[in-house]
RNA sequence: GCCGCUUUAGCUCAGCCGGUAGAGCACCGCAUUCGUAAUGCGGGGGUCAGGUGUUCGAGUCACCUAAGCGGCACCA
C-alpha cells in the first residue's frame, strides 16, 4: 500500500498527498486565506471534520461559508452543542439528551437537576450569554471514536442517564463495530455525536443566533416517556442573515388568520364554543363563495351530492370500527330525553349511546347499500359537503387551522379494483386544477403507509399501498419533481393516504388534500356489487378530499394572500367612496350599477376625508375603491383605485364596471 | 392530553414594594365638505377570565378551574 494518495479538488486538479493528510492541512497547503475560513472537508461527497484524516484517493472539497447550505447545518448543530455546554455550566446537574439542527436554527432537549422545574424563558438571556462566551473562548472541538462501554459507562458515571440508555440503543455501524464517536469541546466537556463539527466554536458568528422559545418535548417524541424541556434557537452565518430573519417572521405574523379574521370581521371563537367557528357574514361570503366553486368543479367530475346524518347510533359506528379505533375523537352523546323534573342527574346511567360523526364515510356506505348495484353502477362518486365533529385533543386547536367541527369538501369513490389508477389519475388531474384556481399553489406527493393501530389483513395493506403507488406512477407524480416519499405508519386505520401538501405564498406547507385506498370498510359494512359474472363483490372505497376542511383551507386562503383575497372571493369587492356629500347621490347610482352587474359593493358617505375612507379600507382589504367627487358626478366617470396596489386611473363608469366584474369573475367561469 | 407562558375597556397594551384602574385606537356627540393611507374638540365605557384562600386591605400574593399563545404528542 502506497503512502501517497490522490486528491481530485473541486476545480479538478490533483495532488499527491501522504496517507492521512486532513482537510485541514490541504487547506493550509492551498492559503492562510482558505486555511481560516475552511469549515468543514467534503470527502467524495461526505461532510467530515476537516481534522480527519484521509485515507484514501478521494474527491475533496473544502467547504466555507460560500457553501450556504452546508455551512448552516454545520453551524446550526454546533449552535446546538454550544447551548447544551452553556446550559450545563449555568445550571450543573442538568441532563443533556439529544439536540438537533432544524429548518431555522437547532434545539436541544434537557432534562431540568432534581428540584429545579423546566426552563422558562427568563432563563434564555443568561443562556444567550453563556453561549456567546463559549463563541469567544474559541473552543477547539475534536472528535474521539470510544467503545459503547466505555461510553456508557462515562455516561452512568456522570449521571446522564438519558444519553446512557441511548448510547445502549445505538445500532451498531454499518461495518458492525460498535465504536461511537464523541465530541469535545475544549478539554472539558464532551457530548456523543456523529458530527461533523467546525474545527472551533469561534467559527460561529456570536450575533447571528437567538434563543427563540423554551417548550416540553417527550424523550424520544414518546408521549409515554418523561417529558423534558426543550430550548429552541434561530441560527444563521451572519446577523444580517439573522435580522433578516427575524423580519421575515414579523412578516409571518402579519398574515396570522386570528390577526387578519378578527381585523377584516370575518369570523371569531369563544370559550363557550371552543375549537368551533362563528363565522360572521364577511367570512361566510368566502365560504359560500368556495363551496359553490368546489360544486361547479364536483358536477361536471361526476359526482353526486349528498347529505347524511350528523348523529348515528354507537351500534353503527362499532360496525363501522370507530367505535374501537377512533372513539376518543369521538363526541358522544346519551340517546335518552334529559331529566328535567328533579334534583337528579340528567341523565340516567343506562343511557344508550350515540356519536356526532367524525367522518362521512360510513353514512356514504349506507347510501351505496340502499338497492342492488351493478358493476355497470361503477365507478360510483359521492360527494358531500360534510359537517364533522371531532374530539381534539385541547392543545392542538389551533384558529381555523384545527377546529373540533369542520366541514370537508368530502367524497367517497366505489370502484372495482381495475378503476383504481384511472380514478386516482383523474381526481389528481381535478386537484392540480382546484390548486392552481385557488391560488397558484405548488403542493408536493406522499404516500402514508399502514399504521401499527389498524384494520385489515397485511396482504390487504401490501395490496392497497401498492395500488396507490401504481396509480401514482401513472400519473407520473412519483418523483422528487413531486417532492415524492413514502411515510411509513402514517396511514388511516382503515386505507394508506396519498397526501397533497400544499406550499403558500410564504413557503409554508400545509396538508390538506387527500385520496385513500379502502378494502375495510366495503369489507365491515357489507357494501357489495354484482358483478358481469353475476357473482357478488366488494367494491373499493377511495376516501377523497382536496380542500380537507372549509375551515383550514380559507385559514391557508387568509394567510397565503395576506387577506388579499382575489377579488371573486374578497367579501366586499368594491367601495364607493365620495369626497364632498354632493357626490352621495351619484355615489348611489354607481353602487347600484355595480351591483346590478353581481358586485358585491358597500358606500362609504361618511364625513370623512378620503386620506381616512383610502386608509380604512385599505386595511379592510377591499380590492377596489371608486372615488366619486363632484367632477365625477359631472362628467359620469369614477377614479378608480386599485387599493392593493395603490395605483389609480380615471374612467368612465361603464368601464369601471366592465373591468372590475372581468377581475370579480371566479377562475372556472372565465 | 403534556410542558411553559398569558388572561386588565370592542382592539392593542400600561399599571412599581399589595392601598380601591389608565393610554391610544374604536364607539357616541358637536364642529369641519375636505381629491387618495389617521381633521379637531368633547363624552360614555372595566365585578381587572372564573372561583377559593392569605391580608385591615388583592388587578397585584398563593392555590384550583377554564380559555388563549408557543411547542410536544395527535391531526382535515
Amino acid at each position: 500500500m502506497s503512502d501517497l494518495i490522490t486528491l481530485t479538488l473541486p476545480d479538478g486538479s490533483q495532488r499527491e498527498v501522504a496517507r492521512g493528510t486532513t482537510g485541514a492541512d490541504v487547506a493550509a497547503s492551498i492559503g492562510p486565506g482558505l486555511a481560516k475560513a475552511a469549515l468543514a472537508a467534503k470527502v467524495d461527497g461526505e461532510l467530515v471534520d476537516l481534522s480527519r484524516p484521509i485515507e484514501a484517493d478521494a474527491a475533496l472539497a473544502l467547504v466555507t461559508v460560500r457553501d450556504e447550505a452546508d455551512a448552516l447545518e454545520l453551524a446550526r448543530h454546533d449552535f446546538a452543542h454550544v447551548l447544551a455546554e452553556a446550559v450545563q455550566g449555568l445550571f450543573p446537574g442538568t441532563q443533556i439528551t439529544f439536540g438537533p439542527s432544524t429548518d431555522d436554527g437547532f434545539y436541544y432537549d434537557f432534562a431540568p437537576a432534581p428540584g429545579r422545574g423546566p426552563f422558562t424563558e427568563d432563563d434564555l438571556p443568561a443562556i444567550e450569554e453563556a453561549m456567546r462566551a463559549i463563541i469567544k473562548a474559541d473552543k477547539p472541538l475534536r472528535r474521539e471514536v470510544w467503545s459503547r462501554a466505555q461510553l456508557i459507562s462515562r455516561w452512568k458515571q456522570q449521571g446522564e442517564n438519558f444519553k446512557a440508555e441511548w448510547a445502549a440503543e445505538l445500532a451498531p455501524n454499518d461495518d458492525g463495530s460498535e465504536d461511537l464517536t464523541v465530541y469535545w469541546s475544549g478539554d472539558d466537556w464532551l457530548d456523543m455525536c456523529r458530527g461533523p463539527h467546525l474545527p472551533s466554536t469561534g467559527k460561529l458568528d456570536p450575533q447571528a443566533f437567538k434563543l427563540t422559545r423554551v417548550s416540553g418535548a417527550y424523550w424520544r417524541g414518546d408521549q409515554k416517556n418523561a417529558m423534558l424541556s426543550r430550548v429552541y434557537g434561530t441560527a444563521w452565518l451572519n446577523k444580517k442573515q439573522l435580522d433578516a430573519h427575524l423580519l421575515r417572521l414579523e412578516e409571518a405574523a402579519k398574515r396570522d388568520h386570528r390577526k387578519l379574521g378578527r381585523e377584516m370581521d370575518l369570523f371569531h371563537l369563544q370559550e363557550e364554543a371552543h375549537g368551533s367557528v362563528f363565522w360572521h357574514p364577511r367570512g361566510f361570503i368566502i365560504y359560500r363563495e368556495l363551496e359553490a366553486y368546489m360544486r361547479r368543479r364536483l358536477d361536471p367530475a361526476g359526482y353526486q351530492e349528498v347529505k347524511t346524518p350528523q348523529i348515528m347510533d354507537a351500534r353503527q359506528w362499532e360496525q363501522s370500527g370507530h367505535w374501537g379505533k377512533y372513539r376518543e375523537n369521538m363526541f358522544v352523546i346519551p340517546d335518552e330525553v334529559p331529566n328535567t323534573e328533579d334534583e337528579g342527574p340528567v341523565v340516567s346511567n343506562d343511557a344508550q349511546w350515540m356519536a356526532l360523526k367524525p367522518m362521512n364515510c360510513p353514512a356514504h356506505v349506507l347510501i351505496f347499500r340502499q338497492g342492488i348495484k351493478s358493476y355497470r353502477d361503477l365507478p360510483l362518486r359521492m360527494a358531500e359537503m360534510g359537517c364533522c365533529h371531532r374530539n381534539e385533543p385541547h392543545g392542538a386547536l389551533h384558529g381555523l387551522m384545527r377546529v373540533r367541527q369542520f366541514t370537508q369538501d368530502d367524497g367517497h369513490i366505489f370502484c372495482r379494483q381495475d378503476q383504481i389508477v384511472a380514478e386516482i389519475a383523474a381526481f389528481c388531474d381535478l386537484l392540480d386544477v382546484v390548486y392552481k384556481d385557488l391560488g397558484g399553489f405548488s403542493y408536493a406527493i406522499k404516500l402514508a403507509l399502514r399504521p401499527e393501530k389498524r384494520f385489515g389483513s397485511d396482504a390487504m395493506w401490501d395490496w392497497s399501498e401498492q395500488s396507490m403507488r401504481d396509480a401514482v406512477k401513472a400519473t407520473g407524480r412519483d418523483n422528487a419533481d413531486w417532492g415524492w416519499e413514502e411515510l411509513p405508519g402514517e396511514g388511516a386505520f382503515y386505507a394508506p393516504k396519498l397526501e397533497f401538501h400544499l406550499t403558500d405564498a410564504i413557503g409554508r406547507t400545509w396538508q390538506v388534500g387527500t385520496i385513500q385506498t379502502d378494502t375495510v370498510l366495503p369489507e365491515r359494512l357489507d357494501a357489495s356489487y354484482v358483478g358481469e359474472d353475476g357473482n357478488r363483490h366488494r367494491p373499493v372505497m377511495l376516501h377523497r378530499a382536496i380542500l380537507g376542511s372549509y375551515e383550514r383551507f380559507i385559514g391557508i386562503l387568509i394567510e397565503h394572500f395576506a387577506g388579499w383575497f382575489p377579488t371573486w372571493l374578497a367579501p366586499c369587492q368594491a367601495v364607493v367612496a365620495t369626497i364632498v356629500s354632493d357626490a352621495d347621490d351619484y355615489a348611489g347610482t354607481v353602487a347600484d350599477t355595480l351591483r346590478k352587474a353581481g358586485i358585491r359593493v358597500e358606500t362609504d358617505l361618511r364625513n370623512e376625508k378620503i386620506n381616512l375612507k383610502v386608509r380604512e379600507h385599505s386595511l379592510q382589504k377591499a380590492p377596489y375603491m371608486l372615488v366619486v367627487g363632484r367632477r365625477e358626478a359631472e362628467e359620469g366617470t369614477v377614479a378608480l383605485r386599485s387599493l392593493k396596489g395603490g395605483e389609480q386611473k380615471v374612467m368612465p363608469l361603464a368601464e369601471a364596471v366592465a373591468l372590475i366584474k372581468a377581475d370579480a369573475t371566479p377562475p372556472d367561469l372565465r
